[in-house]
DNA sequence: GAAATCATACCGACCAGTCGGTATGATTTT
DNA sequence: AAAATCATACCGACTGGTCGGTATGATTTC
């Protein structure tokens, strides 16, 4: 029956992501995956080429998971939007917290390989572009002065990325969530229509 | 004679920081570093108690010359000394380049060995601390808004860590030394002392 | 009973670190 | 100053173990 196939597939991509989370994507073996979820390496490989592979089917899910719920963020005004999305964070971290360092890690080699970097590389340009349309939004409505708006999009997510990458780097260090707060506070200010330069 | 046991060092770490740069840290074996440096593992070994031992001493090295060089800028008002440190990152990014990748795979291994972890987020708290001082400077000048200097210093540090990432990881997406000014220029206005909230 | 699914045994490659031993050159002895 | 002594620097084969992936055969499903 594919009912056990199934279950078998889920069953690995679970003990997959914990066993990633616990030791990183090389730290983890194809075994100690197979282990966690009492399954064999034949039954992994009929399932996935390759270990590779199956972590890209992670990466995959998470990245549509989070654009999920930026997408439920909705208010009227861009600002009180992306204000909301902020309040996300915390959330996102939560995810971020175990996801994080075994995607970076694997993106870390991923540059030198050219085919899968492309896939690698290519949802995060996506965020790019989804912020830079919610900005030139606010710029249309005129609560953003008008400056270049994929370079306020990139200053966007590049302090989005850093508090991603120092919210699991160093979570004793702040209250991250916080820190999030107001790091969008000031860069609503800088980006605020109004007076002089 | 010690002359050519600095000599021998000095090779092995030189040829390190191009195998790291290349392979990455874990990658990058132990004999492939000491054929590179044209000496043998023994020497190797001698040298430094272990591969990871070698890795902390080019960390140590690459923090201190960020620190000498963000020292050097000096301008009367805090604002504009932000501005200088901003031109000076495509400088750091350049070396940043080569070494980002190999610093951020070993920190997110080193997450999960107390011992490493402190050695290796210290001097990061550094940073954290030189920005804020900075801030607060900027405050009781006059430029700055009276935030939470803490707050906004990790701000600022996750801006540039968000920059850096991404000027690594996707080096073609944009102009990053460009954004670095842009970001800058948004997050200054932000913190401006000025009218209304 | 054929096809899909899974288990077990195994292969080849790799690698950090060790260890017995050698080269080099400084220091002491004669 | 030549010889003996010694410490430091270095060599490279070897170990013990790991791991991704494969080959082959058993079991389950339809």
């Amino acid at each position: 029956m594919q009912q056990r196939s199934l279950q078998t597939r889920a069953r690995l991509l679970d003990a997959a992501l914990k066993c990633f989370a616990r030791q990183g994507f090389n730290a983890a073996s194809v075994e100690s995956i197979c282990a966690e979820a009492g399954v064999s390496k034949g039954a992994f490989y009929h399932h996935f080429p390759s270990k590779q592979a199956l972590f890209l089917v992670l990466l995959e899910g998470w990245l549509t998971t989070i654009e999920g719920s930026l997408d439920a963020a909705h208010s009227e005004r861009v600002p009180d939007t992306l204000l909301e999305m902020t309040d996300l964070l915390p959330l996102i971290l939560e995810t971020a917290d175990e996801r994080l360092p075994m995607f970076l890690e694997f993106m870390l080699q991923a540059i030198r390989e050219e085919q899968v970097w492309q896939a690698t590389i290519e949802p995060y340009h996506r965020f790019q572009e989804y912020f830079a349309a919610l900005i030139r939004r606010g710029i249309a409505e005129g609560s953003f002065a008008g400056v270049d708006a994929d370079a306020a999009a990139r200053t966007l997510v590049s302090l989005a990325v850093g508090l991603l990458l120092q919210g699991v780097l160093d979570p004793q260090g702040a209250d991250w969530g916080e820190t999030a707060r107001q790091g969008m506070r000031i860069f609503l200010k800088g980006l605020k229509q109004d007076n002089d330069e």
